[in-house]
DNA sequence: TGGGAATGTAGCCGTACGGATCCATTGACG
DNA sequence: CGTCAATGGATCCGTACGGCTACATTCCCA
């Protein structure tokens, strides 16, 4: 699951406690924050604190991949004509 | 790339505008905050704000993929005969 | 030898965080 | 109907954030 902002990563965070059968409460406990925090999180706090928010996925069993978009597409065919051409 | 601390998440974030040969100011620009704080990002900040470092992810062409483990592995076999063990 | 780019650190300031607490609303169940 | 769990909103407080600026250090190259 893809997320550009801190509301995708809310709604992520979401939909994965609810999926686990935990509540709020729950997820703050296992994460070492309170309630409160898990709330403003889950609404997509854009200030939340990194370190937090980390816990949280951990908690909830989410694993953070940060990926570089895949390499172009190269036509091997099309590159050694283009080439052959001077270009 | 994995992502578990803020430290993490700073390491392959300066490798990654290493390998784009992009300058911390540079950086900086494309996402809209202080050199410093892409300094203090990089060096893994535990207390970032989360909005700030999607941007720098984002500027640095990181996507961040939020995944669930896989599914345990179901060995049916197994499975069928410790049930007609009537386990 | 000097100068400029790149990086890291420190201090100040305004702002917003998380924790704690309290309250309102909703839904399930006796 | 009354009760309790779950959720979300609000406020207060102490703390640490990011932006800004300035400075030190390290390289690289003229």
């Amino acid at each position: 699951m893809y997320a550009r902002t801190a509301r995708d990563i809310g709604l992520i965070l979401r939909d994965r406690r609810r999926s686990l059968h935990l509540t709020q409460a729950q997820l703050a406990e296992r994460a070492g924050v309170s309630r409160p925090t898990v709330v403003r999180i889950e609404t997509g706090r854009e200030r939340a604190e990194l370190g937090v928010v980390l816990r949280l996925l951990a908690a909830a069993g989410l694993s953070v991949n940060l990926a570089p978009p895949p390499p172009p597409e190269i036509d091997l065919q099309e590159v050694l004509a283009r080439t052959r051409q001077g270009e």
